[in-house]
DNA sequence: GAGCACTGC
């Protein structure tokens, strides 16, 4: 595309004629010596009001940025380049430098066009939008926004410059595939391999060849950047140019152990409380798996930190020691942002903090004062195990790049320590190269139904930049042709269509789409909401007891889906009592994420024409829930095996129990679950109760009984279908379902 | 009679 000119003048609010700051830009070609003199200027290229004194200083400490100094390589790098792949250490300014200077070469708003910044998280987008926005001295919301579930920080026609979750730029572009509103696009965090990323990264790949017009720059740490350059090269022998800036952190000194360690949480405990003894004063941070091993591991280094004070009060200062991890109430996590304790004596040996944290503190929080890291080497990862269907988190050894991340987190204010409780050995021949990124390690149902969506037919030659397992994309597609979001040959239906405007698995979406039809769209919705969210019950380990009892008196007994529907109902008619959700042990946080979610749901639900509907008759609302459930869930089906409470899963055949969790006062012959996990065994968790002849009239394909195995199920189901037959029930208002998406 | 690492729409 041709570069234009920028206005050339333009009439300030006393109507006299000034000239514009941009005039003479070339768009796309302005060099670093064009923008300085704007950037240091009296008026704001972007409003044409005067800079206040705040940018100015603010200006003066971006200057300090490193990536300030390299304004002149990166803009030659812009002008000259469809696709910039981007590396910056922690503290290069990357984040917020970057489109920044983007702006002002693309001059998106001159165009009516936006730059995006897109990340793998929400709070990162919110802040940074709003950290920009003061850099620029213009308001947040306006000429720079930022857009979030739930919430759209942007003016349309104003907004040019855009920070945004990843999931939120992959929902737009279903509505858009060629991403036409941006000019520019950053994705920013890529070595991080969020699905999300993944799946932006193969469709941008497309989408530039189509649009020549667009930009695209991808940002990432150190570690992967070859990999983009690959992936983003015009050929094998084209790299993608490379835009490098050093971070600015402190040397970390990395310290193995001499001996693999038996137990790594003690060994952990150990090496905290020797650094405590030992070492200058300075900040602890130790990484452990989670919640339970961390609180438990608080306990005792409190408790043994207390004793060295005792003993040795002229060595040793005092010690406090915060858990953290994602599930904690946010004003608790706030607790690890605070100072450490002072020294008991005037001049005695100053206190310390520790903060014992999941993989939360490896990424998405930082707290400033660490100068130690305790790193044994383990995270809790989720594995998918397409072959029966169940993802489960299990420890797992970290990669190298984890660790290098977690020991950077030493070096953030002054030079650090990281002590790894592994062998140098282990480090350098046992961990991988790089975690391995999401795409390869869930259940792809729901992406797969987004690719479908968005034109992708090939989902198996699709260019990913790391392919998931073929079984893992023939499992999506199984459950995408039962649910028949797909027909026979593999194309989507309407009904799919439908199913992808949902932000949430196909089969919740199936089964809201399906609700109003036996009148109890109300109810679903609000299931689906809580389905949506995490554990909305609090089990503290002191108060099991009294936790339990709470939560039985709001069990339905028929089920573990009907529970959810009540304790959605009661919290939203007790909203108005204080402290309510925390009486009845229930975390508020997820029941108001809850409510926010099935807002979300509604208004899709209103704008598709599906109903919002209800009966009063109790039974024959739990009825309707049931089979709206199954005709979403109908794979997700056991079946009782003899009487010693042991279920078979439908089809797949899996042992399963019910999880101890599960409210049924009795075991029923058959049951629907929401999840299939593996922990010391296999479980079933949120559980209810059906009646067989609903799969049989709404699931007849998956529920043709040539395809079962000779057993109990097939008996049952054999025996049920022979009485249908002699009845004559069922049939009529599937067919008349099945004509509505035909 | 057990557990939910972390994100995201």
């Amino acid at each position: 595309m041709a570069p234009t000119t920028a206005n050339k003048e333009l009439r300030s609010s006393e109507n006299l004629v000034v000239k514009d700051p941009f005039f003479g830009f070339l768009r796309r070609k302005v060099t670093a010596k064009q923008i300085l003199p704007v950037m240091t200027g009296q008026v704001n290229p972007f409003n044409k009001t005067s800079f206040s004194a705040a940018y100015k200083s603010i200006l003066d400490s971006r200057k300090k940025l490193p990536v300030f100094g390299q304004k002149h390589e990166f803009y030659e790098m812009y002008s000259n380049n469809q696709v910039l792949i981007m590396v910056g250490e922690t503290g290069s300014g990357k984040t917020t430098q970057i489109p920044q200077f983007v702006v002002y070469s693309d001059l998106p708003h001159t165009k009516g066009k936006i730059v995006a910044c897109a990340q793998p998280r929400r709070v990162a987008a919110m802040s940074v939008a709003k950290r920009v926005a003061e850099e620029m001295d213009v308001s947040l919301g306006k000429e720079v926004g930022y857009t979030i579930r739930f919430e759209d920080m942007t003016d349309p026609g104003t907004t040019f410059l855009k920070y945004m979750t990843d999931g939120m730029l992959l929902r737009e572009a279903m509505n858009d595939p060629l991403l036409q509103r941006y000019s520019t696009i950053i994705l920013d965090e890529a070595h991080e391999r969020t699905l999300a990323t993944d799946i932006l990264m193969g469709l941008l790949k497309s989408v530039i060849k189509k649009r020549p017009d667009l930009k695209l720059i991808v940002m990432s740490a150190t570690l992967d950047a070859l990999k983009f350059q690959k992936y983003f090269g015009r050929d094998s022998d084209n790299l993608a140019p490379l835009f490098k800036v050093p971070g600015r952190t402190h040397p970390v000194e990395v310290f193995y152990t001499q001996e693999p360690e038996q137990d790594f949480v003690e060994s952990a405990i150990r090496t905290v409380l020797m650094i405590h003894r030992a070492e200058e004063p300075g900040d602890i941070l130790l990484f452990l798996t989670g919640e339970e091993q961390i609180e438990d591991a608080c306990r005792k280094i409190k408790l043994e930190a207390d004793d060295l004070l005792n003993q040795d009060p002229d060595l040793v200062g005092p010690l406090t020691c915060y858990p953290l991890y994602s599930s904690l109430p946010p004003q608790q996590q706030q607790r690890i942002f605070d100072k450490a304790p002072s020294p008991r004596t005037p001049n005695g040996p100053p206190g310390r903090k520790v903060v014992v944290s999941t993989n939360i503190a490896e990424t998405s929080l930082t707290i400033d004062g660490i100068v130690y890291v305790v790193d044994p080497g383990f995270s809790k990862q989720k594995v998918y195990n397409p072959r029966i269907r169940v993802e489960s988190l299990t420890e797992q050894p970290i990669s190298k790049a984890s660790a290098q991340q977690r020991a950077g987190r030493a070096g953030r204010t002054r030079p650090g320590k990281c002590f790894r409780l592994y062998t140098e050995e282990a480090f350098m021949k046992e961990l991988e190269e790089q975690s391995h990124p999401e795409i390869l390690r869930c259940n792809l149902a729901n992406t797969v139904l987004e690719l479908l969506q968005l034109g992708i037919k090939d989902l198996v030659h699709f260019d990913y930049i790391d392919a998931p397992a073929p079984e893992t994309l023939m499992r999506a597609l199984e459950l995408l042709h039962y649910l028949a979001a797909l027909d026979d040959e593999g194309h989507i239906t309407p009904l799919g269509s439908l199913m992808a405007s949902f932000p949430t698995d196909p089969q919740l979406a199936k089964m809201l789409i399906v609700s109003p039809e036996f009148k109890c769209s109300n109810e679903v919705l609000s299931i689906a909401a809580m389905l949506s969210v995490p554990n909305v019950w609090l089990r503290p380990p002191n108060q099991r007891r009294e936790a339990d009892a709470a939560k039985a008196l709001l069990t339905v007994p028929d089920g573990d889906h009907l529970t959810l529907l009540n304790v959605y109902n009661n919290y939203m008619q007790n909203a108005h009592i204080k402290n309510w959700t925390w009486d009845n042990y229930l975390s508020a946080r997820a029941l108001s994420q809850a409510d926010n979610v099935r807002t979300q749901l509604l208004r899709i639900m209103e704008r598709n024409d599906l109903d919002l509907v209800s009966i009063d008759d109790e039974k024959k609302l739990y009825n309707g829930i049931k089979q709206a459930l199954v005709c979403g869930f109908f794979m997700q089906v056991a079946h009782k095996e003899g009487e010693q409470g042991s279920y078979l899963t439908v089809k797949d055949n899996q042992v399963v129990a019910l999880h101890p969790s599960c409210g049924l006062d009795v075991q029923p012959e058959w049951v629907l679950f929401n999840e299939f996990a593996f922990t010391t065994r296999y479980y079933i968790r949120t559980v209810t109760s059906i009646k067989p002849q609903w799969l049989l009239e709404h699931a007849p394909t998956y529920y043709e009984l040539g395809s079962f195995q000779d057993g109990g199920m097939k008996r049952a189901l054999r025996a049920l279908e022979q009485r249908r037959v002699v009845s004559g029930g069922g049939g009529g208002r599937k067919a008349k379902k099945q004509k509505k998406f035909a």
